[in-house]
DNA sequence: TAAATAGTGTCTGTAAGACATTATTCG
DNA sequence: CGAATAATGTCTTACAGACACTATTTA
C-alpha cells in the first residue's frame, strides 16, 4: 500500500563551520559531476538504507564527513530539511537532510586532504541547488545559539582560556564584550575553583590545573562539559 | 547513479496542538492498518511526489491537515525528521518529517469529524512508532519558544485580552506570573494605544477597537502581528 | 621595573518582580 | 455603593555594563 507512491530521493548535506583567522568559514568542494558540475557544494550523500551500520540519518551525517572530509566532528545536530521539486531540476522532488557540524579549525589542518576549502561565510560565490540558504540557515542558527549558551565552545580546541572564548562570542557576533561583563554573566570565579571543578553552580565549564602562558601573566584552560543554556541571552 | 542506492520511505507527521480547558492537548486518532493497527498515532501521510501542487513537504503536511483533520493551521513549523530503521520494523529504513501545527481549539470544535480525538500531552497513552517522542520534542519546542516569542498567541482565537494571553503563557509553564510583571515585559501600555496601532515599538501586539465585557470593566482585544522574539526569556 | 595580559572589585543605571492603587463596568 | 476585573504606578532588588584596580608572568 504505502509502495503504491514514488519515494522521492533522500540525502544528508553538512554545513560544517570553523573558524579561519577570527571569520567563520564553510567548508566547499568542486562538484564533478553534473548537475551543477564545477559548482562550489556542499559535503553530502545518499543514505546507504541497507548497511546496518546505518541507523539513522544522523549516522549517514557521520558517514559522510568520515568519508569525504576524514573526520568525526565534535559537534554535529540536525538543521531543517529542505525538500522540493525546484531544487535539483534532473532528479525532481528531493529531500535533503541539512547538518550543521563544528569543528576547530587546528583538526582540519592535521587533516588536510586538499579537496575541501574553507569559505568566509560573509563572503560567499554562487553555490550548487539550495546550499547557500542552508548556509545561512546555519549560521543564523549558530549566532542564535550562541547568544544563549556553551555553543561557539566547540569551534575552539579541548581546553582553552576565557580570553580565547569571548574572543570567538564576539567574532560570532562582530561585537565586542567588557571583559568584567562577558565574566559575569558565566558566573565565573576563576581563583577560588580547583582543577576539575566545574566553575559555576551551572556546571557550564570545568577547569583544568593547566595553563597558557605567553609573555605574561598565564591564563589558566578550561574544558566544557556540555552544551548548556544561559537563563539570560547574551546579546 | 543516484538511483543505484535503494530509497528509503518519506512520510511527513504532524503534531497538532490545542488548549482544552486551560491544558495542552495533541489530536490522535486510532490506526486502521498494520503494523501497530489499533494504536493510537498521529496524523501523517506519504509525499505525493506527482502531484503538481506539493511543491514541497511543508505542503504536504498542509494537505495532510486538510484531509485528515479538515483544515489550515494558523501556524505550522518543521520539528525535526526522525529517522532509522526501529521507527516501522515491517517498512525498514524509514524517514518522517515531523511537524508543529498550533490550532485554537474553537476552530477545531467547529470542524469536529469524530476521526481525531484530543489527548493532555501530560498523560499520554501507548502510541504508535516514535510518535511519543515526537510529541515530547513538539511540546519542548513550544515551551521554549514561548519563553522568548509570541508563539502562544496562534493557541488563541485571532482577537484575545491579555489577560486571555496571560493565563496562555502561565498554562504552558505551568507557573503563575503577576500581571504587572507580565505587562511590562510586553512592554504594553494599552490605554495610550490608538484601534490598529501597535502596543509597543516592537510592534508585537496590535490593538483592535473592539472590548470583551462581562460582568465587570471590559478588556481591550488584541492581535497578534507576526511571530516576534523578546529580548528577554520570560522564565 | 616596564610591558602585557589575567583576573577581580566597585559603582551606576535599568529593568524585573512584589505589591498597592486607580479605573470601569454591572447589578 | 459593592463586586469584579482591567490597567497602571511605586518601590525594592538584582544584575548588566562601564571602569578602575590588582595579580602574575617575561624581559
Amino acid at each position: 500500500m504505502s509502495d503504491a507512491y514514488p519515494k522521492p530521493d533522500v540525502s544528508v548535506d553538512v554545513v560544517l563551520l570553523t573558524l579561519v583567522e577570527g571569520k567563520l568559514h564553510v567548508a566547499l568542494h568542486v562538484r564533478t559531476k553534473r548537475p551543477d558540475k564545477g559548482t562550489l557544494a556542499l559535503p553530502g550523500g545518499q543514505v546507504h538504507v541497507d548497511d546496518d551500520d546505518e541507523v539513522d540519518l544522523e549516522a549517514t551525517a557521520y558517514r559522510v564527513l568520515r568519508e569525504k572530509v576524514g573526520l568525526v566532528p565534535r559537534y554535529l545536530e540536525q538543521l531543517r530539511t529542505f525538500s522540493g521539486r525546484e531544487r535539483d531540476p534532473t532528479r525532481g522532488f528531493t529531500v535533503s537532510i541539512s547538518h550543521v557540524a563544528l569543528i576547530p579549525y587546528e583538526e582540519l589542518k592535521a587533516v588536510g586532504d586538499g579537496v575541501f576549502h574553507f569559505y568566509s561565510v560573509d563572503d560567499l560565490p554562487r553555490l550548487a541547488f539550495d546550499h547557500a540558504a542552508q548556509v545561512s540557515e546555519a549560521v543564523q542558527r549558530l549566532r542564535n545559539k550562541a547568544s544563549y549558551s556553551t555553543l561557539p565552545c566547540w569551534l575552539l580546541p579541548e581546553a582553552f582560556t576565557l580570553t580565547q572564548l569571548q574572543v570567538v562570542y564576539e567574532q560570532i557576533f562582530g561585537e565586542t564584550v567588557k571583559r568584567g561583563t562577558f565574566r559575569s554573566r558565566l558566573g565565573i570565579k576563576v581563583q577560588d575553583v580547583r582543577p576539575g571543578e566545574a566553575v559555576d553552580e551551572a556546571e557550564i565549564l570545568v577547569a583544568t590545573d593547566q595553563f597558557q602562558g605567553g609573555k605574561q601573566r598565564p591564563a589558566r584552560l578550561f574544558k566544557v562539559n556540555r552544551l548548556s543554556l544561559f537563563r539570560r541571552a547574551f546579546w
